[in-house]
DNA sequence: CGGCTTCTTGATCAAGGTCAACCTTTGTGG
DNA sequence: CCACAAAGGTTGACCTTGATCAAGAAGCCG
């Protein structure tokens, strides 16, 4: 549950930036940047994130983490994966509340920014600012699939589905090795994020490896076929699902 | 499906910026964003908005919009609902591509803006960039609402969360009178929109009506009791669900 | 080696989908 | 103003999908 604040991995030596899909930072803009970080955290698995104390916004460097909602009965909704380079904490900086959770799947490296600064850093830096918002639209696109999955999809399809954008958002970030990549979610996460129960998240997946679509097997997603897998999900490749990390 | 070009609705006189959930404007920065308009456009009920063009936002004034999905095997979902003051036509204008269709559900009038001049309103204008980010950010998080509905709410539950959520967007618009409000979308509209079928969305219907929890004739639907539908559906008014309109 | 959590599968049950029919409203042309 | 067509609304009967319950197998950690 505690953070550990830790010396600081310097922006500037920082191997996130170095994936080509992240925006590429002016220097003056990496010095910027550099004068908000705060420190890193370090948080075991099943750790909860706290966003609302300093106004903080967060760059998740290593690890898997959620955003989740949970219902007055008790059931939870996977809203969002959160992988490396995502950025995490902007609602509670920008409009001072925040309606979600952040839990760390497995034990997550995370980059503390000062929130307080976004301001200014829209008066001196444009740039950077209209690449915030891009990567807003570009997570509600995500989301907006998110919503069609859930609406009008069936279980095996749901399942594919959010397995393959995974794998392509993993590959973003050369997290990617031959035909497989890591998997660290659970039957119940992935059940959670679905909208199914964790049972028949089981039989989905066994009709997913039934038909030679996917195969999941000591916390590691091995896909044989990408094509055969998006045919049968309807997954789109989105172009340019790259983003804007605040480290 | 063809928009007529007006004479516009000049933007100092705009009657939406009255309405106070929306951002004031500077003048500085009324005078900027009323360079940006191009015209007004008016689409008759079920026309679609074509977004690619001219790489143009727009902002809504009157009538009821859908941004909508259609997959592969016909089925649709609807994203969310369109009211006026919201915009329209961000991510055609920044990212350059699009996913979703726009649908006029009634006669709608659109406020057409240069799409292209968003990077110069950044540079010159930041604080109303700041408030073109949070608005993403409240959107967002009605598509999180979504999710959770989608995912883990039954069929009563979400029928009725979606129309209570409509009304209090409604309400922030001046546009309830006393327990009703219009409600122009059909059953079609609210079973895409909530992820059942036109017949099911009838019997979740009918269980809310004898509940007292609302009714809908005559295009209009009517709460009788806020509380008790917040309190069945598991509602919770968001704070600040004002918006920023470029208009 | 226990004692935990996660995985897996079968059996049964309920929520919601589909089909089909009929009714009601809206809209259009004579 | 009426007649008729078309679209949307409403309901019942039946079927499919996915939830729930229950129990055993397989990892994982002290």
């Amino acid at each position: 549950m505690v953070g550990t604040s830790q010396a600081a991995v310097a922006c500037r030596t920082c191997t996130l930036r170095r994936n080509p899909v992240f925006r590429g930072f002016s220097s003056r803009e990496l010095s910027f940047v550099s004068g908000m970080k705060r420190g890193d955290i370090v948080l075991p698995a099943g750790a909860k994130l706290t966003t609302e104390q300093r106004s903080s916004i967060y760059t998740l460097y290593e690890g898997w983490a959620v955003r989740c909602r949970t219902l007055p009965n008790g059931s939870r909704q996977i809203l969002d994966f959160v992988l490396p380079g995502d950025t995490v904490g902007l609602p509670a900086a920008l409009l001072g509340t925040v309606d979600h959770t952040v839990y760390a799947l497995t034990r997550t490296v995370l980059c503390e920014l000062d929130g307080g600064r976004i301001e200014t850093l829209f008066h001196k830096h444009a740039a950077l600012a209209l690449s915030l918002l891009q990567a807003r639209l570009i997570e509600q696109r995500r989301t907006d699939a998110r919503i069609t999955l859930l609406g009008r999809m069936g279980a095996t399809q749901r399942v594919g589905y959010l397995l393959l954008e995974l794998r392509e958002r993993l590959k973003d970030r050369n997290l990617v090795t031959g035909k497989s990549c890591p998997m660290p979610i659970r039957r119940t996460e992935l059940a959670d994020a679905v909208g199914l129960s964790k049972v028949h998240v089981m039989r989905a997946l066994r009709e997913l490896r039934t038909r030679d679509l996917l195969q999941i097997e000591a916390r590691t997603l091995t896909i044989p076929n990408l094509r055969k897998l998006a045919h049968f999900t309807g997954y789109v490749h989105a172009r340019g699902d790259n983003l804007c990390p605040l480290l």
